[in-house]
DNA sequence: ACAGTTTATATGAATATTCATGTAAATACA
DNA sequence: TGTATTTACATGAATATTCATATAAACTGT
């Protein structure tokens, strides 16, 4: 059931939310089944690209403030996904990184989101998604 | 500061994710100057087109979870923003609908999310905007 | 090297969200 | 009808997020 409401319906920040709520939480099914949480996959899987990224760093990614990512990390470590270490070349920076454990977690998730995307794709077509994707790589690097 | 990670970087659930914040946090600063939460503001937005909307249907637009909007809406009605009425042909639901106080309140914020609109369309380019309202639109009413 | 400032993270208290469940009204259908 | 099922909302306990602030390390200008 997709409600409306006159004032929001035309509006670009709800339906950039809405479509954003709408594809996230399709593949949330499959974050969770896994034992994940939303945050927790987004963090690991940008861990995955790179060796370690600070707690600031994560944070601007998985678009959560510092203090939710801390505890966010904290809770991920207790699970045995990430461990910290301090860095080297600044002493106050808290460098994250996925465990081994970690990495055998995201990686099927990490297939299962690209095998979701495609299916976005296959749906909406693929000239349409790669014309969504510049507007919106566009946007964010303008203002962002 | 925008930060990048290898694999969330061209990822379409990730990009609709990013901009959505990032647009949101631009008027949500506009939005907490007037003393309202972001949900609340979508709330109110989502009411003043309308006469009245069950909870539920509410919990829908605003893209959170029954038991949030619930609370939420009594905070709000406490506040004096809004007021609840149970709705006669279905005495289950709870008919939420903005006060007089609250239209007031809404009213200028509308108006300063149009001319935010109007800036991020100036910024990108109306028709690069309008296309991409339409590749939204078509996305939220294909999977909505 | 030193004081002042900024930056990165952590943390406790306050707040908000979510899950599981309860209650009551609507609906389906035997 | 009467009973089972479903739907709408509320609520308490558990969990997560956020705000304000603390701490410590890194810069800045002298």
């Amino acid at each position: 059931m997709t409600a409306k409401s006159g004032f929001v319906d035309d509006y670009l920040a709800y339906l950039l939310a809405r479509a954003s709520h709408l594809i996230s939480s399709e593949f949330h099914v499959v974050v969770e089944a896994s034992g994940l949480s939303l945050m927790a996959w987004r963090v690991m899987a940008s861990l995955s690209g790179k060796d370690a990224l600070s707690v600031g760093e994560l944070a601007d990614i998985v678009l959560a403030k510092q203090p939710t990512v801390t505890k966010l990390v904290g809770r991920m470590e207790e699970a045995g996904w990430v461990k910290r270490c301090d860095a080297t070349h600044d002493k106050r920076q808290s460098l994250v990184s996925l465990t081994p454990a970690g990495r055998r977690k995201v990686k099927p998730l990490l297939a299962l989101a690209q095998a979701h995307e495609s299916q976005v794709t296959a749906d909406i077509g693929a000239a349409e998604v790669a014309q969504l994707k510049r507007a919106l790589e566009r946007m964010i690097a303008m203002r962002g």
